[in-house]
DNA sequence: CGACAACTAGACAGATCTGTCTACCCATTC
DNA sequence: GAATGGGTAGACAGATCTGTCTAGTTGTCG
């Protein structure tokens, strides 16, 4: 127990409690499953493209379902990193953050590795009855809505909470549309109706 | 050839061109794919719902794949004709039948049957790259948001295209809402995000 | 009756899936 | 040097997948 987490003695990228082989297992995982599907892609493939052995994967995350749930944590977290901080990098009105939401999104969707929102696609390909995906995914979109909502707080929205959820809305949509058109301008289109939402904030003007 | 579309003597229901067998299969299919996704659902749990041989689905469609894409336009075309039959069905103006859009999409939230869109769904679980299934979705949505350019258009919107396609990321966005938290309430969130969008058309009021 | 068409039941082949297991490698540490 | 722990390589079991094939059943029509 101990000498699992004092060890890893050389490596000294991220927190130092993974390890090597389990964050490449995890990058493999990430790409193969947002391409692919989850059910689409079988472990030998994962491991084969992380360059582990099988063992090591079950060693780590136990079984296949471990391991999604493991990559949607994980690239939850690092894309909320990602939007917050743009969100929030240096000066600007609350309102003007709010109006970063859309052009972020479209610097996402303009990748060439976009397919998609990770969590959308999974709970689509699994048993709708299933609660575990769900909510991880409840918890993800909680975390980006919760500090939308506080912008929109500060920006004196009537009803911060309910714009917040529509800014979900327009997220999500453009998301899904971006995925299915292959076109980043869903954004843009979304940035546009999500104005729409701001007249009722004060130092808007078209 | 011409004995496959002139036969089916006794059954008169639908336009008598699909076989019950092959009927049953679709309504199978549709139902175990959009509950339990695509991918989780093999063929010999289809055929034993259907209750119909194997061989049959094979005769029928020919592979899973030409099934999924059948299942898929079916699909689509019941939904349009319901969505669309209650936008247009009675006496209203061009905004109203906008404003029917969410009700609308809050009842078929509300079925125990919902299960997100299968063409999202669908799409998310295969290969990005995979061209066949985006062409069959889009040409469903291209279906839909025409109509409501239509409406749009009658009701004086100065940029129809762009309100019809907003309106399209509302109405993908409610519908990933609605089956990632399972609330219905989604649609009526949308409706009031819609109204946003309805401000600059005349006949207008809170 | 005989031909025919649609369907059923289910065996079967071959591939692939998840998960386990053995055997070995190698670096670190005591 | 010996022990240890993380990793590799890959065989293996057992299930499940898609798709094919054979054989038999049912019902209709001439």
């Amino acid at each position: 127990m101990i000498a699992v987490v004092a060890a890893t003695p050389m490596m000294g990228d991220g927190p130092g409690i993974e390890s090597p082989a389990r964050e490449r297992l995890l990058e493999a995982a990430t790409r193969l499953f947002c391409r692919y599907g989850i059910n689409a892609v079988g472990v030998d493939t994962v491991v084969a493209e992380a360059g582990t052995a099988k063992a090591t994967l079950y060693k780590a995350f136990g079984s296949k379902e471990k391991l999604v749930e493991a990559v949607l944590e994980r690239e939850g977290r690092q894309w909320r990193d990602w939007f917050l901080a743009g969100l929030d990098t240096g000066e600007a009105t609350p309102v003007e953050r709010l109006r970063r939401i859309f052009p972020l999104l479209g610097e996402w969707f303009a990748q060439d590795r976009f397919y998609g929102c990770p969590f959308i696609n999974a709970i689509g390909e699994h048993d709708k009855a299933e609660d575990r995906l769900r909510a991880i995914t409840i918890a993800h979109k909680k975390a980006v809505l919760g500090r939308i909502e506080s912008l929109a707080l500060e920006a004196g929205a009537p009803d911060a909470n309910r714009l917040a959820h529509q800014l979900g809305l327009l997220i999500d949509g453009a998301i899904v549309v971006a995925m299915i058109s292959k076109d980043p301008g869903a954004a843009l289109l979304a940035a546009d109706a999500a104005d729409s939402l701001f007249v009722a904030l004060g130092s808007d003007c078209g």
